[in-house]
Order: structure tokens, then sequence, then C-alpha cells
DNA sequence: TTGAGGTTGTCTAT
DNA sequence: ATAGACAACCTCAA
């Protein structure tokens, strides 16, 4: 596909008014690990001598944190760390066929990027354009050097099907709030019908890199995580090659693709998944979104009675633009206070909880598997993180959905600021979605999928001997079942750590509390009510909640 | 002001 | 499998 980008973002110094064939570029890789569907490579292979693909090794991300609660690194958690590494060889094997290789740089991104366009006489920075914060404000340091220097910057938007700035100024200056909203202002993508040719066919050498230390593409332990321990494969292997090859195999079956309903995708389905599970590879952008979009549009020409957005295929692309888009227009959007979509709640700050949480404790053996799950694969099905979500804060724990967040930020291969952080502001009712007494149950949703219990026997195999009657309540199982199971509730495996019953209930009405306050003040809660409201409820909450319901830990 | 619609709730009855 | 009760949130269009 000819994908020439037409929203970009492209500042061309006077000082040089003709790109001779004399230059040098720079391509400046972040996401978009990919050679197919590449505006900003393939700008930079045209017209110049050299061409320097550069990835910086960050340690803001990629730093070793001993203290946290899993491998990796304070932001992204090991499975997410190999996952990107795995790209980056791959993408240097891409190169290298092109006729070019991938430097890698280690060091804080902006020192280290105008470092190498001093070095390596850059007149040219192509980089695809981020709407993350944090390369908002490492881009604009970058280009304020760039700007100064005379040197050219090509930043087109790649990573998402529209530029989120143009829906929002499409809308009178805010985001549009649903999905639905959304897809009307945006329609189709300008580069629908574009041609599928989808890759550079040469790509100019890398020039003398000077001074710079380039290294190879580090292995996992090079980085310093050392004790590794590994009971299974990993689910996901990084790279370009690996997504087109996933891509294949998901879009073989054109029936699936084009009947695809999100909601009744099965989310306990783990030897064959119910989805695509191809997150990771939008997520770092080993597969272009765009050219994922394409396929499915041209399978879907094939069947009349095709499924349409929200719950299509194609529709899971408008919901990770819309959140995009919200997330890009929205000040404070990854935080409670200081964001004006985000309801005022005062949620509990209860860290034996939330450890239990995290760490697949809290004796409802649905949550728990998923937890385990989320660790050892780091994915889980959409509806597992919303079962997880909502037993976390709004359903049960009633526990900040910052928090939370955190935990999948870490945890999730395909974990990505404007999405993650949208989910859970939809699930914890926050924004977006607010009917709070649509609560998951912890006991009977994942057993309308799976009423013998396999994904729990997988994923918990303490409970594998379980019958099937205790398997989503064990500890309702008589002790004589337990012990002929081999596992004894409350030393085996936890007992619950709250009744469900109980504190479900419990959250509506908070829920409802806090709604009421929102409303009254018009959404305008300082820190003392929040802090009042909190006080309130939770002494109704000490009236009705024996605190013996959270039951001592295992 | 009113009413319809909102990707993915649960429980019970048919 | 599907329908209605439950108790009732929000936003947006008319």
């Amino acid at each position: 596909m000819r994908l020439s980008s037409q929203t970009f973002t492209r500042f061309s110094p006077s000082s040089y008014p003709n790109m001779t064939s004399g230059s040098n570029s720079l391509m400046w890789f972040r996401k978009g690990l990919r050679i197919h569907d590449n505006p900003a490579l393939e700008y930079a292979a045209k017209n110049s001598t050299h061409v320097y693909p550069l990835f910086v090794i960050d340690p803001h991300y990629m730093k070793p944190d001993p203290t946290a609660f899993s491998p990796g690194s304070n932001l992204a958690g090991l499975n997410r760390i190999r996952f990107l590494l795995e790209s980056l060889v791959d993408l240097d094997s891409n190169l290298k066929k092109l006729g070019s290789r991938l430097l890698v740089l280690h060091g804080e991104p902006g020192e280290v990027l105008i470092r190498c366009l001093k070095e390596w006489d850059i007149k040219r920075l192509c980089f695809e354009y981020d709407t993350d914060p944090y390369y908002q404000a490492l881009d604009a340091k970058v280009q304020s050097y760039a700007l100064e220097s005379g040197i050219e910057i090509f930043s087109p938007v790649s990573h998402t099907l529209f530029n989120p700035a143009d829906i929002i100024q499409k809308n009178g200056g805010t985001p549009p709030m649903n999905c639905l909203s959304f897809s009307k202002i945006a329609g189709e993508p300008h580069w629908l019908s574009s041609s599928l040719s989808t890759t550079p066919s040469v790509i100019p050498p890398v020039g003398d890199v000077g001074n710079c230390e380039i290294s190879e593409v580090p292995t996992v332990k090079q980085l310093g995580y050392d004790d590794i321990q590994e009971d299974e494969p990993p689910v996901f292997k990084g790279g370009e090659s690996e997504a087109l090859r996933r891509l294949r195999e998901s879009t073989n079956d054109k029936k699936w693709v084009a009947t695809f309903e999100k909601p009744n995708t099965d989310p306990s389905a783990f030897i064959k998944p119910s989805t695509t599970m191809l997150s990771p590879y939008l997520k770092f952008g080993c597969l272009s979104s765009r050219y994922f979009y394409q396929c499915i549009k041209e399978i879907e020409k094939e069947f009349k009675n095709h499924t349409s957005p929200p719950v299509s295929l194609l529709g899971q692309f408008f919901w990770r633009d819309f959140f995009y888009t919200v997330g890009f227009g929205t000040p404070n959007f990854d935080r409670m206070r200081g964001n004006k979509i985000c309801r005022q709640i005062p949620w509990n700050n209860d860290d034996e909880l939330l450890a239990a949480w995290r760490d697949s404790r809290t004796g409802f053996p649905w949550i728990d598997a998923i937890m385990v799950q989320l660790r050892k694969w780091g994915w889980i099905h959409h509806l597992a993180r919303h079962s997880v979500a909502c037993f976390l804060t709004r359903g049960d724990l009633f526990i900040h959905w910052e928090k939370g967040r955190d935990v999948f930020e870490r945890l999730l291969v395909d974990s990505d600021w404007a999405i993650n952080n949208g989910n859970w502001l939809w699930l914890s009712c926050s924004a977006f979605f607010y009917q709070y007494h649509r609560i998951y149950s912890p006991i009977t949703f994942g057993k309308k999928y799976d009423p013998t219990g396999a994904y729990i026997r997988h994923f918990l195999p303490v409970l594998k001997d379980m019958p099937k009657e205790y398997i989503y309540e064990p500890w309702t199982a008589p002790l004589s079942v337990q012990t002929k199971a081999n596992c004894i509730i409350g030393k085996d495996y936890p007992k619950p750590i709250i009744s469900h019953e109980i504190a479900s209930k419990e959250c509506k009405r908070k829920m409802a509390e806090a709604y009421d306050l929102n409303k009254k003040q018009n959404g305008i809660v300082s820190d003392e009510d929040l802090q009042n409201l909190r006080t309130r409820v939770e002494d109704q909450s000490q009236a009705t909640v024996p605190r013996r319901l959270k039951q001592k830990l295992i």
C-alpha cells in the first residue's frame, strides 16, 4: 500500500530549501518497529546518501527494578521487555535484507539523539509521531534542538488510523466521548483505498558512526535481569516477521474474521484463544494497524452479513483510536485528580487487599486464575480484564483504579498508555461507562463460559482435582471433598477475602454516594470533600461489613 | 423535559 | 437460547 500520510508534522528550515542527495537521515525507532507501512522510514530512505536507523535503550523503561513485585523495570515487566528486544532483533534482520541495519545505543533518548545528530551530521530526522505524554515531552525537546540546528523533521502519524488532533479539531476542540460519535466524526481513513505495496525495496547504507558506542541488541541478561525462571516458553515472540505470520494465520478463516463479535468471545479459552492476540504487535507497531485494517476490509467485502463496529473486528480499531484520541485530548488522563472526565470517587487504600488481588490470593479461583495467566502470559482476554478490574474497583474491593492500572501496565505485553488508562476509567465507572449496578460476579461470570473450570485447573493447579460443583466456590466444598481433592481451603488455597454478596452491595452504595456528590458539585470535588465522603462511607461500611470478613491472607 | 441508547451483568422463568 | 425484572447510571438528540 502506498500509505503516504497526509497528516504529519514537518518542519523544513529555509536554510535547506532542497534536499540534496548528499544528506544524511536519521530514522528514530520507538514504536513502529517494522519496515512495512512505515512512512517515516520510507521518507528517510528517499534521497539520502546515508540512513542511520536508531533505537535507544531507555533506562526509564528498561532498567531492572529489584524492589518491584515481579521481575522487570519500574515500568515494564520482563515479558514485555523480552518482547521488545525480540522485536529489535527482527527489525535489525529485516533492515539488513534492505542493505541497512539497526543501531542500538543506551541512555536517555533525548541526549543520545542530539549527540547522534551532531556526530553523524544529520540533515533530516524521521520518526513516527507519538501521542503518549512521555514522547510528547521528549519530542518537544528534540524538535526544538533540530529546529535551531536547521535539521528537517518528518514525523508522520502512522501508529493509529487517524490523527487524534484532526479528530479533536473536527469535533470542535474536545475529543468525542463515545465510540459511536468518534466513528461518525472520523469516517473512513483517507488512506483506505491506497494500494498495497508495503516495504521499501532498498535503504541507503549506514554511514560512518564516528565515536558513538553502537551495540548489538542486548539480551535481557545483558540488561541486568539475572534470575529469570522459565517454567513455560513465552506465549509471544516479538517482531514484525512473527506479527505478519500471525496476521496471516488469524485472517485465514475469513468467515471468522467477517462474523467476529467481540462481546461474544470467550475469556476462558486458553488452548485456542478466542481473539487474534495480535495486540502486543500493534502496541509496538510490529504490525501496522492500517495494514491490518485494510486486510479486514478486504475480507468483509466477501461477506454480505459481516458484523459492524463497535463489535466487529474492524470496530476494535475504532476503540483503539478512540482511546488514543481521548487520552491525547484530556489533561491528566492517567489520574483521577485533576482529570475533568473522571468521577471523583473515595477509593479504599488497602494494600493488603491490593496485594491479594495482584498475587492471585483473593480466594476466588476465577479471579486468581486470571491473574496467574496475566503474570505468565503477559496477556489475558478482554473480558478477563473486565472481571478482575471490576473486582478490584467498583465491584468488590473498592480499590483505586490507578493501582490496578499500574499492575496491568507492568504485566501486560500489550500495555498501551491510552488504552490501558481508558479501560480502567471505563471499568471503574470513572468515565465513559456509568452503570455501576452491572457488576461482574467472580463466581458466575466465568462459569457461564467454562462450567467445568478447565481454565481454573490449568492456571491454578492446586485446584485441579476440585469437583466442578465447587471449583468456582471451593470454600463451600465439604471438608471430605477438599481432602479428597488434596486442597484444603484456608491452607492450600485461600478462603475468599471478602463476601461478594456483601461487598458488591457496599460498593454500589458507595458509588451512588460518590456519584451524588459529583453531580451536586458539578464534578468539582476538593481533597477535603473526598476525604469527608471517604470517612462517611467507610463508617457506614464498618457497620455492615465486619472486619473479620477481610480474612487473614495466606 | 423526555426518551432512547449504551460493544461485553445477574438471576429467574420459559 | 431468549425475555423480563432488577434498579437505574450517563449522554445525546429531539
